[in-house]
RNA sequence: GGGCGCUUAGCUCAGAGGUAGAGCGCCUCUCUGACGCAGAGGAGGUCGGAGGUUCAAGUCCUCCAGCGCCCACCA
């Protein structure tokens, strides 16, 4: 194939699906189990079937997978397995705006209609986001891909809640829990979303039942009022002494109540006086409790006023508050209002304002769970990656609260209780038992289902088909990696650390990565509904990127220091250049290799017979074994942006903008062994470079390598790159570095001269010490080549002075005749130089002369500044020198 | 009320004790046979502020400010 045929752009849509269809009819992505391997395992943070791919899922999968991509190069029996869950809440919200349209309700449908109906859009959309990830070039095994519904699953988990249930972890009973009235639902705590909100605070007076003053208290919902049961001081608030046992009347209602003596009253806040309402709030139902008040409901679950308010029964809660209010201001009652900023509580799901709420919930008992997960993490025996979600991690588990597990919900796994009609007993049981204990046979399923984390805290084991010991959990668990946003870190991460102690007895990872979350350049969350950013397929797709371009754009700016990661449609501009660059250089070594891609070269680490390696050859062989160290050490350490960035700097700035010059020199020498060992190098180090590339950008980096010789069928399964240790040779890369100072030098001076590009220059490089002159004779034709110098010379240091131009460059002078005209211009250059010389040097002569620094600091320290004194200095008297000359 | 992160060139970000960096943008030059989605050469920063430690501080410590995030039952 002629490489004109190759286009001169590359085209990401042109490949990238090929590929991926290659990859999966290979079933590369499959991991058997086998027991002779060594194996390596990522569990997908499941997406809910209710989401679309946002960017935020693209920079998690794309991380994972460069991982996997990357161990599985390595060699290791790489398994990620991927999965949805069902997301109970999410997709009741979804599912019931559906209905709404038609003006319906899920109660409309009843149970098991919904049920059908959840089951009939999961297998429409369910799937979008599989679609989505597979076009991302993820290389899950979809063999394994798991719901957290499928039969099995849900096995797992029922096993899960009867084993706690067993052991005493589950509880039961009336709690006041955060409930959503639009949802009709607990939400646990870490669902609710608490934001600074504009309300008022009311001073309102209960007055003394012996018709005295009585008391103030403050509250922004008075609308509870009608359900006070008390007025709480503080114990040594001497303003409330004497009013503490006595009684005071509730207004509204004219009920008489206790004032009571607490001392989780603030008596700095408000009035000191904190009016009780165990029915609606969490602090007075603790207070309620402990002083044997009774609990008064008056707002329901959908947050009206119940029945018994008389003429507030029906009204909507905010309703209810203005109408309160509004009788309190008639009655003379309230002192005073002011603006109040307040903290309110909404539903994470439907941005309703929670309600405090008291009903029959199942809970889990934490402290004992956390503790051997605390032990854990203490012990590094799973590590979080950056490190300071150590911290973030233990501080909330060292602080746990009792897990909330119920949700009046039906999509999702229904709590496996039955309880008997006639008696109450309850019996925990996989299928409904024909009696109760006391031998009633009229029992009926507890109608609440689980929290949706409680069954993704099983995925690590449950999706290897635990409870049973199956081959897959004996080889896979436990796994490694765990890629994940901050926002789940407590929800989830913590949920499975502890889950999988409990039940399968060890930690379901080793490693937890913590990547930053994705915002647009103005710092928003990237939303396509809310118009602040578009979906990675759009960038991909519509904009033809493709995913190649996305994924390495977000991995190069993933880095471990930032909370967020600003993402703009330019970024991937600038990787769109780097993949054409990519595609180009690829061009060029095919077309300088044809005729000669003999398989005698591939996998060989060292030249084929007859090829002389030059010290270019040997510059980027070891620049490239400095590269793959580094790329591989970053991945270990989870620092995936500085992998990226020494890829793109070794492979644009060192390989292309170097090296390639370099070859192009020595393939048009003439000299078939300096040919040859060229040809190789640039195969060698190119293919190498892929390799390494091939995690992060998986589809260009196959194509490239298929248009080189290769070894295998798929750079997917090419081994991880470990160059020969022999192949860092340092002294040669110095020489090679003085040279393209040397080059530098000669450009910058032309551009100085304006000398025009196309014209040739002819300057004098002047070298004193002998052996730097030899080394540099070789290499002049690069000089020659790469700063258009076909006239340079090399001489010794009793060279004459002569009217030049001069820099100094790489231990080099380098002089470049100039003509009369141009005497002015170079005169100011070189006293410009030479200031700026002097003052450097004034620095470093201070502090050598400093008695401190000399004693003080390091031996080596205070040699390599004499070195640079003596450089500067050495410098400063030769740029004198090029000055007089020019007189 | 606690805690965490960030603040470095116009923009997005690296750099974590010894001479301030990259990409994009900007200026000048280049139709050199891989690439103009390119090449070459430039301009541009007293590293948020104030103290301190040190021979030496973007880099370590303290305080402050701004931005962002998390946790917590302040009515």
């Amino acid at each position: 194939m002629a490489t004109e045929t190759i286009p001169k752009t590359y085209d990401p849509r042109l490949i990238e699906e090929r590929w991926y269809a290659f990859w999966l009819k290979r079933g590369y992505f499959h991991a058997p189990v086998d027991p002779r391997r060594d194996p390596y395992v990522i569990m997908m943070p499941l997406p809910n079937i209710t989401g679309d791919l946002h960017i935020g899922h693209a920079l998690n999968n794309t991380l994972q997978d460069v991982l996997i991509r990357w161990r599985r190069m390595q060699g290791r029996n790489a398994m990620w397995m991927p999965g949805t869950d069902h997301a109970s809440i999410g997709t009741h919200v979804v599912i019931e705006r559906e209905l709404a349209k038609e003006g319906q309700t899920r109660f409309d449908l009843g149970r098991d209609r919904f049920l059908a109906y959840a089951w009939d859009w999961k297998g429409k959309y369910g799937g979008i986001i599989y679609k989505q990830l597979k076009r991302m070039g993820v290389s899950c095994d979809w063999d394994r891909v798991t719901f957290t519904m499928d039969p099995r699953y849900q096995d797992a988990v029922i096993e899960a809640f009867l084993r706690l249930y067993a052991e005493g972890y589950v509880y039961y009973g009336k709690r006041m829990i955060n409930w959503c009235p639009h949802d009709l639902t607990s939400v646990s705590d870490l669902e609710v979303e608490y934001a600074e909100e504009a309300s008022t605070l009311y001073h309102v007076r209960y007055r003394g039942a012996d018709g005295g003053e009585g008391v103030v208290i403050a509250t922004q919902r008075p609308e509870t009022i009608l359900a006070d049961v008390a007025v709480a001081v503080h114990p040594d608030d001497e303003r409330y002494h004497e009013l503490v046992g006595r009684q005071v009347i509730v207004p509204l209602v004219n009920r008489p109540v206790p004032v009571i003596a607490d001392r989780r009253v603030d008596p700095a806040f408000g009035t000191g006086a904190l009016k009780i309402t165990p029915g609606h709030d969490p602090l007075d139902n603790e207070i309620g409790a402990d002083h044997g008040l009774p609990t008064l409901v008056m707002i329901d679950e959908r947050g009206r006023m119940a029945p018994e308010t008389g003429q507030y029964a029906g009204m909507d809660r905010f309703e209810a508050r203005t109408a309160a209010a509004e009788a309190l201001r008639i009655l003379g009652l309230i002192v005073r209002e002011e603006p109040y900023l307040t903290s309110i509580g909404r539903c994470e799901r439907c941005k309703t304002v929670l309600e405090p709420y008291i009903t029959d919930q199942w809970f889990v008992r934490m402290k004992e769970l956390a503790e051997p997960a605390i032990r854990v993490v203490r012990e590094a025996r799973v590590r979080f990656h950056p490190e300071r979600w150590t911290g973030v991690y233990l501080d909330w588990m060292e602080n746990i609260r009792d897990w909330n597990i119920s949700r009046r919900l039906w999509w999702g796994h229904q709590i496996p209780v039955w309880h008997c009609e006639t008696c109450g007993e309850m019996v925990a049981a996989r299928e409904r038992p024909a009696r109760c204990p006391n031998g009633h046979g009229s029992l009926r399923q507890e109608e609440q289902i689980l929290d949706t984390w409680f069954s993704s805290g099983l995925w690590p084991f449950a999706t290897l088909g635990w409870p049973k010991a199956t081959p897959e959990l004996g080889y896979f668990y436990p796994g490694h990696v765990l890629v994940t946003g901050r926002d789940i870190i407590f929800l989830w991460v913590a949920r499975m650390i502890m889950f999988g102690l409990k039940f399968v007895g060890d930690v379901p990872f080793t490693d937890v990565h913590i990547h930053p979350n994705v915002l647009n350049l103005e710092g928003k969350r990237m939303s396509k509904s809310l118009g602040t950013g578009l979906d990675p397929i759009d960038y991909i797709e519509s904009l033809g990127y493709g995913a190649d371009a996305l994924r390495y754009a977000l991995v190069l700016r993933s880095s471990q220091t930032q909370q967020d990661l600003r993402f703009g449609e330019k970024m991937l501009d600038d990787v769109r250049n780097f993949n054409n660059k990519i595609w180009n250089i690829a061009r060029f070594v095919r077309m300088n290799l044809e005729g000669d891609t003999g398989s005698a070269w591939v996998s060989s680490t060292t030249p084929p017979a007859g090829a002389a390696l030059g010290e270019a050859d040997s510059w980027i062989l070891s620049r490239f074994a400095r590269t793959a160290r580094e790329v591989t050490a970053d991945l270990e350490a989870f620092e995936f942006d500085k992998a990226a960035r020494a890829l793109y700097d070794f492979l644009w700035g060192t390989y292309a903008d170097w090296y390639v010059e370099f070859a192009k020199v020595r393939l048009v020498s003439g000299d078939a062994g300096a040919g040859r060992a060229t040809q190789w190098t640039l195969w060698r180090v190119l293919e190498g470079t892929l390799r390494l590339l091939h995690p992060i950008m998986p589809h260009i980096t196959e194509e490239v390598w298929h248009l080189l010789p290769h070894d295998g069928e798929s750079i997917m399964i090419a081994p991880w790159p470990d160059p020969p240790p022999g192949w860092i040779d340092e002294e040669g890369e110095r020489a090679v570095e003085r040279l393209m100072e040397v080059v530098r030098a000669i450009r910058s001076l032309r551009a100085d001269l304006g000398v025009p590009a196309g014209s040739v220059v002819a300057p004098r490089l002047r070298v004193s010490d002998e052996a730097r002159r030899r080394s540099l004779e070789p290499m002049l034709p690069y000089i020659r080549a790469l700063a258009r110098a076909d006239g340079v010379t090399l001489e010794g240091a009793s060279g004459p002075e002569g009217r030049a131009a001069a820099a100094i460059a790489g231990g080099v002078e380098v002089l470049m005749p100039v003509e009369d005209s141009e005497l002015p211009a170079v005169r100011r250059r070189l006293n410009q130089e030479l200031a700026r010389l002097r003052s450097e040097l004034e620095r470093v002569e201070g502090r050598l002369t400093s008695g401190d620094f000399i004693t003080r600091a390091p031996a080596q320290v205070v040699e390599t500044e004499r070195q640079r004194a003596a450089d500067l200095r050495g410098r400063a008297v030769a740029l004198e020198r090029y000055l007089s000359a020019l007189r």
